[in-house]
DNA sequence: AGCGGTATAAACAGGC
DNA sequence: AGCCTGTTTATACCGC
């Protein structure tokens, strides 16, 4: 039953979120319990659930399928990593390497137990950003030592192939082995295919250069890491088939080829000698160029083969050497359906990984650049229009550039852990987030990060990620508005915006629309001043920070622990002085950080304060002067009618234009106009 | 438990 | 009439 609310509501929105949010909810577990419980007014929205389920899921819905999946995945590696990895046994290189990266702290928190929101909440940025680079790095390095022992087992196989082509009827083998190359094959292809959709969609935004930084080397990862399976235990790893499935044709993985770049050079590999024979170091047979010294050093040799046991997927039977082992991989996992689809889900995982991995190199490239260079960014707002004098008329209610500066664009300092940027997107959360439907909690606009650095540095994540922003619809609106030269925009430019930025806003665009006008109608910090083109908003920062330092007031402490809380020293260092200069409501509580920087915040937030009288207008703000504020006053002037003092001000120009995105200064557009309008919804 | 902030849904009104 | 824009009201969650 659709429940009225369904009527408008249902067509647009509904779709596309519920059926991303069922999927990821499973995923969550958590929230997804909270979010249909919440139905109860919601009764629209479970309807609306309902009505997804029937459907088949859309490209999109799928699209974001996969990407929660990437992301649950990562999560799940990543957890292995933390906790169990070290099993002394099988350590093969990577984990010696990735084992002591990870830092401890990320090891004590089992991202898998947590949902990616709890993650953010409980990670600073910083710290996210760390462990989520950590991981970046730890999956690239794991994929390509999977890559690299996928060669060498690829060798292997023909090697044992050779041999055992003496042995059996070449016919049968000729079979196998070409099943299972065209295997290999479809498999890769779908890979790319995958890869190519994913790009066009945008939802991956290599570019090629990009993608095949990462790709490249760790390419089509035909193959089975040995560790991943674990991630799933379920799932198989092609783990190649052993070795009687080994032939030799084996060399026209062509297909594979293709992908393994250095296959070529392995077939002066050793002569027919099988590696099994070998006790451990065979793969070094292969080892080629980059096996680099990580996992040489394993002794068991075999990627599948870990302390004692058969790493297999899902299986773990114990084998008390090297040949016994090898019997059971003939045995146990033969080539055979079954494998086939243990490996071909491996494929799933790498894949997933590998487009992970591509999607947060670039976003890392993206930010790293930014950070090196910081002026790109900053356009709009950063070099505040008018200082002071500003005060006076600005019918329009700009927000002063103080303001502006404050969430504006202003990025924190953090430049200094620049290496760290990179990802801390929300999207490990996304999942979570959106999963539920209508997340809840905007964690972070509470906390601290300042919305618009935080934009600045998930821009792209926000951008393609199907994810719900951690920030309020007032906070969302206020910094379109404020990433606007003149501070004001139309209703529909706030949706521009919102499209423009957010791909979560581009479905349920009559949900949205509805919160976005309830918003702007509902604070008092939002005041709509008429225009000769129509009516455009403004944001009294005024109101605007009135409302905010409660929270953080509220919870000084909260933020304090959140910050120190895992020590990442200079991180959190880097952090603070971030958070001192770009946020400043948060700021503003007193102890926070260091008083010097609140101070300057001040200003800002007086900017309107300025006005103590409190000019402000209409609504009732009768606000008191809040914030002592400093001298400069300007403000708002208005909402209601000031239509016509405005207009002076500002000419035509700006708001003219329904160029949303303000035309002049594209700070953001840059970023990425494409998405005009919101055809998507 | 109460309160404040926020989200969502929806009714309603005015304008184009 | 239909859509957009605004305003309001109601309800539910969440965190303090």
């Amino acid at each position: 039953m659709m429940v009225e609310s369904a009527s408008e509501t249902i067509r647009s929105a509904p779709s596309g979120q519920n059926g991303v949010g069922s999927l990821s909810g499973q995923a969550d577990g958590s929230g997804s319990a909270g979010a249909a419980g919440a139905a109860g007014g919601g009764a629209g929205r479970d309807a609306a659930a309902g009505a997804d389920s029937n459907g088949e899921m859309s490209p999109a819905d799928l699209l974001h399928f996969q990407q929660q999946q990437a992301l649950q995945v990562a999560r799940q590696f990543l957890l292995q990593q933390a906790s169990g990895l070290s099993s002394p046994g099988n350590n093969d290189s990577k984990q010696s390497a990735s084992a002591v990266q990870v830092p401890v702290s990320v090891a004590m928190m089992s991202p898998q137990m947590l949902t990616p929101q709890q993650m953010q909440q409980i990670l600073s940025p910083p710290q996210l950003q760390a462990l989520l680079q950590q991981q970046q790095a730890l999956m690239l390095q794991q994929l390509q030592e999977y890559y690299k022992k996928q060669q060498e087992q690829l060798h292997l196989q023909l090697l044992t192939q050779q041999q055992a082509g003496k042995q059996q009827p070449k016919e049968a083998l000729g079979n196998k082995q070409l099943a299972f190359q065209q295997q290999l094959l479809q498999m890769q292809q779908l890979q790319q295919q995958h890869l190519l959709n994913l790009q066009r969609q945008g939802l991956v935004s290599l570019q090629p250069s990009q993608a095949s930084g990462p790709l490249q080397t760790l390419p089509q990862a035909a193959v089975c890491p040995t560790d991943l399976p674990q991630l799933w235990k379920g799932e198989g790893a092609p783990g190649q088939p052993a070795e009687d499935s080994v032939k030799q044709e084996g060399l026209d993985l062509t297909g594979t080829a293709t992908t393994a770049t250095s296959f070529a050079a392995p077939p002066k590999v050793s002569p027919p000698l099988s590696h099994h024979t070998l006790p451990n170091g065979q793969p070094t047979v292969l080892t080629p160029r980059r096996d680099s010294s990580s996992h040489e050093e394993t002794p068991g040799s075999h990627p599948l083969y870990g302390h004692g046991e058969c790493k297999w997927p899902g299986c773990e039977t114990l084998c008390e050497d090297l040949g016994q082992f090898i019997k059971h991989l003939n045995t146990e996992h033969a080539l055979d359906d079954r494998s086939t689809a243990q490996c071909r889900v491996q494929m799933q995982v790498v894949q997933q990984l590998e487009i992970q991995l591509a999607k947060e190199s670039e976003r890392l490239q993206a930010m790293m650049a930014h950070l090196h260079m910081r002026p790109s960014e900053p356009k709009p707002f950063s070099q505040p229009l008018n200082p002071v004098s500003g005060s006076s008329s600005f019918s329009k209610v700009t927000v002063s550039a103080a303001d502006s500066f404050p969430d504006g664009l202003v990025h924190p300092p953090t430049s200094a852990a620049a290496p760290v940027t990179p990802l801390r997107p929300p999207g490990l959360g996304s999942a979570s987030l959106h999963s539920g439907g209508p997340a809840r909690r905007r964690s972070s606009d509470k906390f601290c990060s300042p919305i618009s650095s935080e934009l600045a540095q998930n821009h792209e994540f926000y951008k393609n990620a199907d994810v719900r922003p951690p920030f309020t619809y007032a906070s969302l609106i206020r910094q379109a508005i404020l990433e606007t030269p003149d501070r004001q925009l139309t209703l529909n430019e706030i949706y521009n915006w919102f499209t423009r930025m957010f791909a979560y806003f581009r479905r349920n665009t009559a949900t949205w629309k509805n919160a976005v006008r309830h918003n702007l109608s509902l604070h008092k910090c939002f005041v709509r001043v008429e225009n000769v083109k129509g009516a455009v908003w403004t944001v009294d920062e005024r109101e605007y920070q009135k409302r905010r330092p409660p929270k953080m007031t509220g919870s000084p402490t909260l933020v304090k622990n959140m910050i120190s809380g895992l020590s990442y020293g200079a991180l959190n260092a880097s952090y603070q002085a971030a958070l001192a200069e770009s946020s400043f409501p948060l700021l503003n509580s007193p102890g926070m950080l260091n008083p010097g920087s609140a101070s300057s915040l001040l200003p800002l937030s007086h900017d309107d304060g300025g006005a103590p009288g409190e000019p402000l207008p209409s609504n009732g703000s009768s606000t008191p002067p809040r914030l002592s504020p400093p001298q400069y006053s300007h403000q708002v002037q208005v909402k209601e009618e000031p239509a016509e003092a405005e207009e002076d001000r500002r000419p035509g120009p700006p708001l003219g234009p329904p160029n949303p995105s303000a035309a002049g200064p594209a700070e953001d557009r840059d970023l990425e106009e494409e998405l005009p309008g919101e055809e998507l919804s």
